[in-house]
DNA sequence: GCTTAAAAACCAATCGGTCGGTATACTTCC
DNA sequence: GGAAGTATACCGACCGATTGGTTTTTAAGC
């Protein structure tokens, strides 16, 4: 990586580092392995990012939070959320596998561990989970107009509700390994977001 | 600590250890912190533990995970427990603050940071959430029989799903900080549960 | 030729872990 | 019952390795 290429030297920092960062924690992840894997000496990557922490900050913002934003956008986006949300988790449900459950989402596990200890983990947590609740109260909401919700339903509750009740499916099949349960689980919230149609 | 008494030096190491973990996460958590909050030298610790791993381990076994699965007693042992639940969480979301939503569940912080690279937590975490899921199914499928769980019902699910559930509330709660859309999620899984009343 | 990306050598601090040794307690034997 | 021997509990100096971070040097590109 001596080819002089300092946006092509911060992304491949920034992917490595995203890796291990994900697979083994903010602390657990050395920058002496994160320089080897990508191939940048160490004042290569002091030269991009000023500490461990700004590495951090700028994976969670250029690598985790797109991940994590951008999960649901084709079913909050579809003229029926609801169905589109139905018909995606039931698909998830069926399709996914023991490899599948194990990964995770990094940016929760960034959040969790830094959470209590860093003010800027923190933040950038709250603005994250509170996007992705306005992600979907947004489009609940244009769907109740648009009748395709039910009158009675709380689009700001309903939205709180389905996007916990999945990353805790997610989050307890983790760390379980039991594809049996999350599938019934997932059917559960399905048969859910369907209760809230019409 | 030089008292001479086993036992205490090694729920003195326990409990601080236990502290430790659950605020720094296992690589973030220092022997030589532990050790002076604790009040024991070096060798104590490893006189007592043959390593950081085998400290964790005790930790999680002996602390952590009693914490996780006694939280439910109560209400799986209720004659009713569906309403016992209904009840318990409409109760906790109601008096929840956020100092108390900002702690989390040490065993699943530990279970996260670790999960992925330690076969020992992995295999730990496993079997915790199988006995609280196990926990859930028979109280549920006595409920049953008892004609206090809607005959359509389908324990084995609903138990999933409302462990899951909760545990997502409280995950996002503790990451978001936001007491309002907790107390909204945790309606709308109150308002399922009900709905499992025959 | 000046700026800047990247490399390389280097730093103090801290990490988990070891080890020789000491003080206390429990057994054993006379 | 007291001496001797053994096991346990604990101490703290020390270890090599590694950590995140800094400084100095090299070299590429407008």
């Amino acid at each position: 990586m001596n080819s002089r290429d300092p946006e092509a030297t911060r992304a491949a920092l920034l992917e490595v580092a995203a890796e291990e960062f994900a697979a083994r924690g903010y602390e657990g992840a050395s920058l002496s392995e994160i320089i080897g894997k990508a191939e940048v000496s160490k004042g290569g990557l002091y030269h991009h990012f000023a500490s461990k922490q700004a590495l951090a900050y700028a994976v969670f913002d250029e690598v985790f939070l797109d991940i994590f934003l951008h999960k649901w956008d084709q079913q909050l986006a579809s003229a029926d959320p609801v169905q589109a949300l139905y018909d995606k988790i039931t698909q998830f449900a069926s399709e996914v596998t023991t490899e599948m459950m194990s990964v995770g989402c990094p940016m929760v596990k960034m959040a969790m561990e830094l959470g209590q200890i860093d003010p800027g983990i923190r933040e950038r947590a709250h603005r994250a989970f509170s996007s992705m609740r306005e992600q979907f109260l947004s489009s609940l909401s244009n769907a109740q107009k648009r009748g395709k919700l039910r009158e009675g339903a709380d689009p700001f509750a309903s939205s709180a509700f389905i996007v916990a009740s999945f990353q805790g499916l997610s989050l307890q099949a983790q760390q379980s390994g039991d594809v049996d349960s999350f599938r019934a689980g997932a059917g559960c919230l399905a048969e859910y977001i369907l209760s809230l149609k019409p």
